[in-house]
RNA sequence: GGGCGGUUGGCGCAGUUGGUUAGCGCGUCACGUUGACAUCGUGAAGGUCACUGGUUCGAGUCCAGUACCGCCCACCA
């Protein structure tokens, strides 16, 4: 008999086992190698990210998912990798660097990204480990980066194309730019922070008040950024509001800088919204950098890169511009032009990597015009080529894509792909310089030239004073690529060929816009198909008040903790269990204890099977094959509810809901094979005196034992390969079959049979708990079966009934009487009666059947007001009524068999 | 301003096409160390499914509206 602990230690066999994995190879998968693919690439975590909730959540539903398709016989490919996520790696180097005393620019450009390069070599790794930890399948041997040589040469690719079709353009517009990162950044980067801010009002005096001219001695403006006024070119107001409609054209005086602006009309100007006069800012504002266009005025920049004011500021120059918002109201207040100041409620944009708050700022950057290549993108969900799960997201996706706008790629930071476009010194002296703002639709420039390698002469020219452009590319804009690129693209290699498109991408909704609309583009465009065809978004990782989990926050919890204290089984199917269907996760450390447990059942329930059978398991195989004789009540009930549960556990499976799947087998091994199964079994494991039953019996216990590790595995991985590994020297779980259903043996009438036993133990059990027998008291039990169907049925569960309920004589006899002093179980088609001479609790027993006597009593009462009811009778379907009929014949039955107990009582 | 999600026993949550008695985990109470497991077993208590109205023979489930909580999007300064 075998020795094995009776407790699970996953700290003992997770770093053995997953070392066994991957040094047999079972991780690596060849194009090829089936004749159906299944391929997940990963959502490339950050190099410099460590391993949080939201990643072992995405990566669990991935691992489950490749395990799974993988015992179901697909080449089942994972594609690991990481991301060289630009700022925030940047950021990080920096930070390491202030710490040190220096900053980027002591180091230049070319000793920064090495020490960006060597700081990815020291920590790049901390995250594949950790995955690792998490029992992740990634096939290794094709671990990525978003900066590799392949993925850097496809970014190369993408650009040329793009730009060579005419989608890609430089020009000068308002973008969002990060005073603290100091660069330019894409509408995506800068999400909008509800804010309580204030609302200034402000008057601008006339140059020369118009006779008729009220009161107010100018015109009033609102602004919750009264320092961008310094760059003020002009008011607008309404050319239909009647308010203003004679002062287009009157000038103003600018207060503080002293400048001349005209009052000028404009269409966007909304009449209801502050005083319907607005000040025109073209340099820090979106809209009134259109409405200058329209206009033809010059804007004025009077803010520099680092968010200081500069020397168009006057005396502002070189101060903050939050410090500056206030010298400016106070001056303001001083001159007497400031009007009053209102509370305002608005949305502000923040640098998601620094969480400063943006300022729009006009800049000249590289833009991706996006309309055409959202086209097919949208096509392509429209048309259901991809699918996204839970649904909803679709319009949400869809929505987005419709109103699209063009994207700032152009990064001023040094971390990234260098932008491959080079411009000519001599080309730029004449042509280049006097138009800014290129046509985006112009293919080529002179003296711009886009080329994946550095030009030796400008092909304008024929100057060799090139300079390659200083910005990088936003990070995104590999990750875009990534489902092919990862396989090779541009390159038509065998791997994209045979594993492209890829067959689901998991990832969190957060970056639905970020990356996932992206792909679906930028497959449409460089590969001519779609790079995925599900894609299923699992909810955010929160705290139990709902709070996103985030190290700013405080609120972490550690997956590594928790693995290193539950076991990383217990972190996957926990955490798989608390989220249903594309749900937000609401976590807490206690909530690990239900994955633990569950592992340590597993684990527990093997040891019994094996230290019982263990020495025999060579006899053992597919049942089919040894199974003789007549099988028993619980075997066939058993092999039922195994292959019921294959069944709706692989649904469950292919529609994503992992939580049905998993509490699916939770009911089925916990439930019915250890409480009722293995209980029912265990007296003729012990007793060993009929050849046949026994070996029936381990039969199907070893069979049903190994269909569940099997249909656990794709969740928990090392318990169900721990235990494999305990049966008998064998190869791992992970390349075992999926199991089917086999649906000749799904009973329902054997179901219903079990049923009735096992509620006629939990009646007898019911009794015993009430009057607080002992267990070690075996009781005597008389049952009437009430009619033959009822005798039959009990036929098979005798044995049972005895064993688990605790019977030492159970006389079966349809005629039998009630004995004097006992307690009655009221239960469909039997009379049951426990004598209980000297143990009875009279009182406690009239109480216990008056509460049943009211039960029934309220469920007849309905059931006959439905019977009742002629437009149930009539327009139900038959089958129905004939259920609430015998329903309602049942309920009587039981009502006056309970009566006549309880008057018996008395 | 638009869109989405949630509201089910003390707590955390399931509930796929409307149909017997609304499930699960934790917690609570009682009993228990019976030859896998106290990370366990047995039994029990605990819910007018947020509210209002509608469709239907029948609604936790479908429709309309309301309230509260949360999220996403949006160039009203």
């Amino acid at each position: 008999m075998k020795q094995i602990p009776s407790r699970y230690n996953p700290q003992e066999v997770e770093k053995k086992l997953y070392e066994k994995w991957q040094g047999e190879g079972l991780f690596h998968v060849e194009s090829g190698s089936s004749e159906k693919p299944f391929t997940i690439v990963i959502p490339p975590p950050n190099v410099t990210g460590i391993l949080h909730m939201g990643h072992a959540l995405n990566n669990t539903i991935q691992d489950i998912l490749i395990r799974w398709k993988k015992m179901q016989g697909f080449a089942s490919l994972w594609v690991p990798g990481t991301d060289h996520a630009g700022i925030a790696t940047q950021n990080v180097v920096e930070k390491k660097l202030a710490r040190e005393g220096k900053t980027r620019n002591d180091l230049g450009r070319e000793k920064f990204v090495e020490e960006a390069w060597k700081w990815r070599e020291e920590y790049g790794s901390a995250i594949v480990a950790q995955l690792k930890r998490l029992g992740a399948s990634c096939d290794w041997e094709r671990m990525r980066f978003t900066m590799d040589k392949g993925l850097s040469s496809a970014v190369l690719e993408a650009f040329v194309q793009l730009y060579g079709r005419g989608l890609i353009y430089r020009g000068n517009y308002i973008i969002n730019w990060c005073p603290r990162c100091q660069t330019a950044l894409s509408d995506e980067e800068a999400p909008h922070v509800e804010t309580e801010g204030k609302l200034y009002y402000i008057r601008y005096p006339f140059k020369e008040a118009p006779c008729s001219m009220l009161k107010a001695e100018g015109v009033v403006v609102a602004t919750t950024r009264p320092e961008t006024m310094l760059g003020d070119v002009a008011v607008a107001v309404n050319p239909k509001d009647k308010r203003y409609k004679k002062l287009i054209g009157k000038k103003l005086i600018l207060p503080i800088m002293g400048r001349e602006i005209e009052v000028i009309a404009d269409d966007f100007v909304d009449k209801e919204f502050g005083t319907g006069a607005v000040k025109v800012t073209p340099a820090h504002d979106p809209n009134d950098f259109e409405i200058s266009k329209r206009h033809n005025l010059e804007p004025i920049k009077v803010m520099a890169p680092d968010g200081k004011m500069n020397e168009n500021a006057g005396s502002y120059n070189g101060k903050d511009r939050f410090d500056a918002r206030e010298g400016i109201i106070k001056e303001l207040e001083e001159q007497g032009f400031l009007v009053k100041i209102e509370k305002h409620h608005h949305a502000v944009g923040h640098c998601y990597r620094c969480h400063t708050a943006i300022e729009p700022y006009l800049s000249l950057q590289w833009f991706v015009s996006m309309k055409e290549l959202a086209r097919p993108a949208i096509e392509a969900v429209k048309k259901g080529k991809i699918k996204f799960h839970p649904k909803r997201w679709t319009k949400v996706y869809l929505n987005w894509m419709e109103n699209i706008r063009d994207w700032c790629i152009s990064r001023q930071i040094w971390w990234g792909h260098r932008i491959p476009v080079y411009y000519c010194r001599g080309c730029m002296e004449t042509g280049m310089r006097k138009s800014k703002i290129q046509n985006p639709k112009s293919k080529t420039m002179q003296g711009v030239i886009v080329s994946k390698i550095k030009p030796e002469k400008c092909p304008d020219c024929g100057s060799n004073n090139i300079y390659q452009d200083d910005d990088v590319l936003d990070t995104w804009f590999s990750s875009w690529l990534w489902p092919f690129s990862t396989l090779g693209w541009p390159e038509k290699t065998k791997d994209l060929e045979y594993f492209y498109p890829t067959s689901v991408l998991v990832t969190a909704p957060e970056i639905l816009f970020f990356w996932v609309a992206r792909m679906i583009m930028a497959g449409m465009e460089f590969t001519g198909e779609i790079p995925f065809r599900d894609v299923y978004l699992h909810g955010t990782v929160r705290d139990l008040t709902g709070k996103k989990m985030s190290k700013s926050l405080g609120n972490i919890i550690d997956p590594i903790d928790i693995i290193n204290e539950f076991g990383t089984d217990a972190l996957r199917y926990s955490m798989m269990a608390i989220t249903a269907t594309g749900q937000d996760v609401f976590l807490s450390k206690e909530k690990f204890e239900i994955g633990r447990n569950f592992a340590n059942k597993i684990w527990n329930a093997s040891r019994f099977v094996l230290m019982n059978i263990g020495d025999q398991i060579h006899r053992v195989g597919a049942p089919e094959a040894h199974l003789r004789g007549v099988l028993s009540l619980a075997d066939k009930w058993i092999l039922s509810r195994l292959n019921k549960t294959i069944a709706a556990v692989t649904k469950a499976l292919e529609q994503y809901r992992f939580n049905e799947a998993e509490s699916l087998i939770y009911d089925f091994f916990w439930h019915d094979f250890c409480d009722w199964y293995v209980e029912m079994v265990k007296p003729q494991l012990i007793q060993r005196n009929t050849e046949y039953e026994i070996r029936n019996t381990e039969q199907i216990l070893i069979h049903v034992l190994e269909a569940s590790l099997k249909l656990l595995h794709p969740f928990m991985p090392f318990v169900t390969e721990a235990v494999w590994q305990n049966v008998k020297e064998r190869k791992s779980i992970m390349v075992e079959k999926w199991p089917e259903p086999d649906k000749k043996l799904i009973k329902k009438k054997i179901e219903a049979d079990v049923d009735i036993i096992k509620n006629i133990i939990t009646g007898i059990r019911n009794v015993r708990a009430n009057m607080n027998i002992p267990h070690s008291n075996r009781l005597n039990v008389y049952i009437a079966p009430l009619k033959k169907k009822e005798e039959a049925i009990l036929g098979g569960g005798i044995e049972y009934i005895k064993n688990l309920a605790r019977v030492e004589e159970l006389i079966i006899d349809k005629d039998a009487k009630k004995p004097e002093a006992s307690a009655s179980l009221v239960l469909e088609g039997f009379n049951i009666f426990i004598p209980l001479k000297g143990v009875i609790d009279i009182e406690k027993e009239t109480v216990r059947l008056t509460k049943k006597t009211e039960e029934i009593k309220i469920k007849l009462g309905f059931s006959e007001k439905r019977l009742k009811d002629k437009n149930f009778t009539k327009k139900a379907p038959e089958k129905i009524v004939k259920q609430e009929r015998e329903k309602s014949e049942k309920l009587k039955e039981q009502m006056e068999r309970t009566r006549e107990t309880l008057r018996s009582l008395s």
